[in-house]
DNA sequence: TCTGAAACTGAAAACCGTTTTCAGTTTCGC
DNA sequence: GCGAAACTGAAAACGGTTTTCAGTTTCAGA
């Protein structure tokens, strides 16, 4: 998993960075999440563990999981500052846009994509931020829209 | 197009709502931008053809528009709450990070990675954002790198 | 083991985009 | 015209995020 905390001690440690008691309690919180979570949520969260832990500090830490690629950050309807676990080192995130839920998308081949703008643009692409949205099979199916089952797409 | 004036007038009359003169010059703004634009840019754009218009007015009519769909709220990587019209030719833009210039970028085919997606999550896909970023050819050219003309791709 | 530099911390203040309030203006059906 | 409802912008309030700052912890090196 991307969260592992050795893994991450060893990350940091490579750009003089340490993994502390109230960093490792931010790690522990948003790994601990079944759902995106604010920094605010993870305040609370990790609070349980290290009350002693500012909100100063959470903002910080996410920022730099994010750098590493511990973390990703997503846009939801709402909170537009959130974040999950990266579970891969590139994916991108599908958002329901009625409960909001938010899953990985590791499945993605842009090559094409971005070989067709270089070519209409002339620019060298180096960056490309993906966001999908729709409706989850749970809320489809609450919509009373038949579910269609992954993995027999095609 | 989505942004015809009067299509709006009528959307709005159905809801007791005007198009006054500011709401017009905000929506004149947002149809002539050529990438998404943020509260303050539409405001700024707007008052060069209503001066008087108020920031507070932007914010209402950004939304308003919204509501009824003529506009979509997008998010991207450094803009959380930007707004784009809502049926406009599909297209993405490409910025280049250094000098901030942005192209349109139309020859986009998105149909093989949106089906990847539905086939991993499940989800019924239904928006995607796109955002591409890198070096456009002046600041490339200028950076002492190859010129690679456009389509000569492949 | 001592020492100094760099990393790290939380409280408080500053910052800044957004929303609310409010008093006045415009629109429109009657 | 008249009145109700829509609409407006300035200013204040709000709330999430970032910066500042003074003190603490960590750690490499002497
Ligand atoms: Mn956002
Ligand atoms: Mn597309
Ligand atoms: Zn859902
Ligand atoms: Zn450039």
């Amino acid at each position: 998993m991307a969260l592992d905390a050795d893994q991450i001690t060893v990350t940091f440690a490579a750009r003089g960075l340490r993994l502390t008691r109230q960093r490792r309690a931010v790690l522990d919180a948003v790994a601990e999440a079944s759902a995106s979570v604010s920094p605010v949520q993870v305040f609370d969260a990790a609070r349980e563990h290290c009350p002693e832990l500012g909100l100063t500090t959470v903002y910080r830490t996410l920022e730099l999981l994010s750098e590493i690629g511990a973390l990703r950050r997503v846009h939801g309807p709402d909170h537009c500052e959130a974040f999950v676990p990266a579970s891969a080192a590139h994916g991108h995130t599908v958002v329901c846009s009625r409960c909001g839920q938010v899953v990985e998308f590791t499945d993605c081949d842009m090559q094409a994509v971005v070989d067709a703008a270089v070519r209409q643009t002339g620019y060298r692409i180096t960056e490309h931020f993906l966001q999908l949205s729709g409706e989850c099979p749970a809320c489809g199916e609450r919509a009373g829209r038949p579910q269609r089952p992954a993995g027999d797409g095609a």
